[in-house]
DNA sequence: ACGTTATTATGACTGTCAGTCAGTTATTAC
DNA sequence: GTAATAACTGACTGACAGTCATAATAACGT
């Protein structure tokens, strides 16, 4: 039947119309201070229209947040599908991460607000599973480019690149966290420009990681 | 007047005992569950009383954050005040805050989540300025330390004490956070074991920012 | 002792907001 | 044209932070 698929477009359609207004109004307010209300208001539908497409403000919270995954994991893989290097990947995928951060800081902060346990009370099961789905493709792109790494003798054999996706990874987030809530504090009070300190981590963590090859290499291609 | 003295302590009491019953709360149920009203019924008093002595919700827990950063504070300080060589000083901050964060995780989970920008809304600004001097202060006993680790030539003389103070605190911290909120996952589905994790990040970053004095002697430390 | 003032405590009340649901409107099927 | 189904609405409920008029208690003066 036309008319069944028609229906699933203009439902899917509407799904999107609602995620563009909270969006919006996510992106103005957070979380918290956002209400239901306005959410419908700027989606001009009621607010019980709104809970017939997304079960919880939470659920509707994750499901914007699964667009900026979406937008990560898509910088992500046009690196991969790149024609560099290995060690030019993974170094491009961290500068990516950084790009995501400045350009879609809105982004940045919900996937790492969503990452807390205080978050996830009222959060169904079905969208959970959804962002967990979401979250390991993007790990695994990066994972995948570790081990490449390593099978290529550029990364020390004893190391496990699950690990070595965690450590910088978290590392990065964590100091771009800073950037985004403290950057002004550390500038002012104690002239530290907290994206020097940030590159700084990251240049230590890979010079303890890499090969003596590795090392070759990536001098080389910081070099340019 | 001694009449005025022993007021000032009774309301300094009544304020520990609110703190108190705050804390036992707040540990069950975390900011967003708790409320005043069965904060109020825990301390024996009514919801009004709390605000006589706290301006909002979000500064009593922040009060109790407070003697999180105090205990940690004192822990750090113990470890300053040791006997130790300056860089087994360095190594036992590390540990000190592994142990504060496994064996007081509630004040460990409420110190960083209060560090989120989506917090701060609510809070007074004199609770502000006094958990940001408390901090200040926890931040300068490490910073201290790294600072006499490159005098003694342990640490390579071009590192930066604070940028060293935040970047092995900003992982340890964003490691234990994933520990606390995602070790069972990472365990089960990834065999990964994220307390080892900590360990190689520390490891890791010591080895790179160590002169070939400081890890001699870090190696000989590590060993015993 | 006893009235007066100052301090401390109370809990009913207000405003706000997430989420619900009985009822309305629009769409499709027959 | 009418019955059945789907989409939508917004007034309502319950929960909760924060307030405030009033009450209880303590301190002080005489």
């Amino acid at each position: 039947m036309g008319i069944q698929e028609r229906k699933e477009r203009e439902k899917e359609h509407r799904k999107e119309e609602i995620l563009d207004a909270a969006q919006k109004i996510f992106f103005e307010k957070g979380l918290s201070v956002a209400t239901m209300d306005e959410i419908a208001e700027a989606a001009e539908l009621s607010k019980g229209t709104l809970y017939l497409y997304y079960k919880s403000k939470e659920d509707l919270y994750l499901a914007v947040m699964m667009r900026g995954t979406q937008k990560l994991k898509e910088m992500f893989q046009r690196v991969v599908e790149s024609n560099e290097a290995t060690l030019k990947k993974l170094i491009n995928i961290g500068e990516s991460y950084m790009e995501f951060f400045k350009t879609s800081p809105n982004y940045f902060r919900m996937l790492h607000f969503a990452q807390l346990p205080q978050f996830h009370r009222q959060v169904s099961v079905e969208m959970k599973e959804q962002c967990d789905i979401e979250s390991r493709k993007l790990w695994n792109l990066v994972i995948e480019l570790f081990q490449r790494a390593i099978d290529e003798k550029l990364i020390l054999a004893e190391l496990n690149p699950i690990e070595l996706t965690i450590i910088l990874w978290s590392s990065a987030t964590a100091l771009m966290l800073k950037i985004d809530g403290e950057f002004e504090i550390w500038k002012d009070k104690m002239q530290i420009d907290l994206n020097e300190t940030l590159k700084l981590s990251n240049s230590l963590l890979w010079r303890a990681i890499l090969t003596e090859k590795g090392l070759n290499e990536f001098t080389m291609i910081k070099k340019t």
